[in-house]
This record gives structure tokens, C-alpha cells and sequence, in this order.
DNA sequence: TTATACACTATTCGATCGTATAGTCGCAAC
DNA sequence: GTTGCGACTATACGATCGAATAGTGTATAA
């Protein structure tokens, strides 16, 4: 039952697809997002797009579940490389270097997540069902570990959670705006070494409090 | 020379017009707001909106500027009340939960920003020229300002700026999603007063380091 | 060889998009 | 009174929106 190519061809232009409504969602959200522009994007015509998606919905539900796919791919190993050894302070040093680093290369996640949280509405609850509520839940597990190891300071650690991430996640957000305002890439490797070794300086000083 | 309420009445509908767009442009972004959503928003006939304002290009920079001068009018009250004795750490935190309410009362500046910040282009370069570059450098010397009375850790002011930023407006911005896996409210005065609690907690005790 | 399924596309639809034009109406100055 | 101006609106334009329909072509199964 060889297929001959035409199956995996069929699956290469669905995924080109996914990727280039991954773009754009990101960019200019659910409503600034055409069928159109996500077919151009891919190289492909809009009737192909509905043909493997139907509804624009669809597209984007389906959109969303692929990239936070890509995101758990590449977290959990950086959250379970940090769980071996999250007495030491260097480890969470490395932790957010590498959240860090993996966002500025993967930015879609953040900002389709930014795109419908600004939104309430049925997207953002799709959302929460299918992801956040459960991921919540583990970054929370991060924290309070690395609390017991004395890695963090021990504060209420849903403010901890959302102080750490909003730290990372805010600059990998104004980026551009820091680009143009300092002339400093955030996305630099060195700006990043920097960044988080003054993230890591403020915590380590409150964790010895 | 009395207009009869004419005028007044005019520039009446045309700051509706402006709020109506603020609101929208906040939560959806400039290709998914429309001139008829704005129209029907503020009750008026979409070419009402158009006599204001002919272009959508020209409604969406008069209503950034509205929004950015109604943000400038109150959080400079904040600023210099906090200069005034931001040796003690008890004028930081209150510094923290001005801002945090004013944002919470106010997303909308918070909200377009992020809107353009996710798609740089010409837009995101006009905020920048307007506003953007002078805000940095006064967010940059309230920092040292405060650094230099001990009032926050001694470290680099741009990353500080970042990280206190960051870990004020993404709570307004992830808000909806903390309401709906917690089911607290992130807008509510009990939880920024735990929340800035935590977040000086931290702070303070890295300046005393 | 015929039939069926699949991947894909051309064409069309009504609605809505941003924009342009030609007006209506009320007041004020002359 | 009529002229002029400012606030506002009705109507229409071409383009594009999301969506539906009716196909074409190819490859596998019978």
C-alpha cells in the first residue's frame, strides 16, 4: 500500500499551512487573519486552505494545538533537566536562559496566547481548557520545588509563577520596542546572559533572606 | 459668539468615537477592528467616524495619542509622589499598586501596545518615536532614582526597568487566564495588595544584599 | 477496465471591508 | 434673505472577506 508520495506531499503543504496561519494569528490575531493571506503565506490558493480546514475556526483551533505541540516538544526536557539538579542556583540560572533562548526562536506561542488573552471570549476559554489550566499546574510543581531547594525565595508561588514568567515572557513581548529604543537585540545571546544573570541576582539574594 | 452646544456637541461624539476605537483596537488590533465597529460602538453611523477622520490609518493615531495623553495625565502624579521620599521601600510598593490599578482601570494603552509590539512595522515605529523612547528614559530614572536611595537592588537599570515592568503589566494582560484556572481576581484590590507584597518582599530584600 | 476515494482547484455567492462623492440640515454673518 | 460653513448622512464603488458548490485529475481497489 505504498502511497507513492502523494500522502506525505499532501501532509508537507497541510503543515505549511499550519505554520504560515501560525505566523499570522500571532501577528495580527484571529479577525486580522484571512484565508487569503494564510494561503499566500504558505504558497498555496484559499480553496486548499478550506479544504484541509473548512471553517477558519478549525484552522486556527487546530493552528493553536500544533504549535503548543512544538512548545511541549522543547519544554518538558528543560523543565526535567532542572529538576535533577535544582538545589544548585547555576540550574535555574539555565532554566531561564533556556525558556529564554526557546521563545525568542519560538515566539508564536506567546503571541497567539497574547493575541486571544486580550480577548476574553470562547477562544481564550478553549484555550484555557486545552492548555493553560494543566500548565499552570506544572509551572507551579517548578516553583515549589525549587523553593523547597531553596532555589527561589519562599513567597506565595502563584506570584513567584507569574512574576518569573512575566519577567521572560515581557521581554521576549517588547523586544522590538527595546530594539529600537536602547539599539540592543534582546534576542541576543549576550543580552539574554545578562538579563537572567540580574533575574537570577535578585532572586538568589531573596531566596538567602 | 455662543456655538448653542453645537460644537461641544460635536467634539462630544468625536471623543466617543475615540474611546469606542481605543477599546477595540486594544482588544483586536488594527485589521480586526473596523470602521462600522467603531461607528456602531460609540452609536454613531460609520461615516460619521470618517468625517472625523477620513483614513482608519488617522483614527487609529489620534486615538493612540488620546489614550497615551489620558495615561499621561496620571501616572505623573504617581512619579513625582513617589520622588519625593522613595528612600523608603514603603513609597516603592505603593508606587507599584498606583500602577497596577491605574492598569487594571486602564488597559487600553497596556493592550494596543502589545497589539504593535507583536508585529513591528510602521505603527509600532511611530509609537516608538512618539512616546516610547522618551517613557524608557523616564521609567530608567525613576529606577535610579530609587536604586540610589536603596530602595531597589543594584543592578542594571534597563533589566530592572524590564523586569518591574514586566512583572506589573503582564499580570494585567494575563489576567483573564489567572480568573479562570485560579478563579481569583487578578483586578481585585486584595490580590495586588498580596501581589506587590510579594513582589517588594523580593525586592527588598535584594537591595539589602 | 471500471469504480471509488482522495487531493486539489475554479467559480461563485452574499456580506462586509475602506474609501469617495454628493448631498442635507442648522446656524451665523452679511 | 441669501450666502457660506461646519456637522452629519445616504448612497455607491471596487476589493476582499468567509464560505459553498461543482468540478478536475490521479491513484488505488475491485
Amino acid at each position: 500500500m505504498g502511497m507513492g508520495g502523494q500522502k506525505s506531499d499532501s501532509n508537507c503543504r497541510r503543515t505549511a499551512i499550519l505554520e504560515a496561519a501560525a505566523e499570522l494569528f500571532g501577528q495580527v490575531g484571529f479577525e486580522g487573519t484571512s484565508m487569503n493571506a494564510v494561503a499566500s503565506a504558505a504558497g498555496e490558493k484559499k480553496t486548499l486552505v478550506q479544504y484541509h480546514f473548512r471553517y477558519k475556526q478549525q484552522l486556527w483551533e487546530e493552528t493553536v494545538a500544533h504549535v503548543w505541540q512544538q512548545r511541549n516538544a522543547a519544554l518538558p526536557t528543560a523543565l526535567n533537566l532542572a529538576a535533577d539538579d535544582l538545589a544548585a542556583m547555576a540550574s535555574m540560572e539555565e532554566l531561564c536562559r533556556y525558556i529564554l533562548r526557546f521563545t525568542f526562536a519560538n515566539p508564536t506561542w506567546v503571541k497567539i496566547m497574547f493575541q486571544e488573552a486580550s480577548t476574553p471570549g470562547p477562544r481564550l476559554d478553549w484555550m484555557v481548557r486545552q492548555f493553560f489550566t494543566e500548565d499552570v499546574a506544572a509551572g507551579r510543581r517548578v516553583v515549589e520545588r525549587a523553593q523547597a531547594r531553596g532555589a527561589l525565595p519562599d513567597v506565595d508561588p502563584i506570584h513567584l509563577l507569574i512574576t518569573l514568567s512575566g519577567a521572560l515572557v515581557y521581554l521576549v513581548n517588547v523586544a522590538p520596542i527595546i530594539e529600537r529604543v536602547t539599539g540592543q537585540d534582546a534576542a541576543d545571546d549576550a543580552f539574554i546572559e545578562q538579563y537572567v544573570g540580574t533575574l537570577l541576582q535578585i532572586l538568589s539574594a531573596a531566596s538567602r533572606a
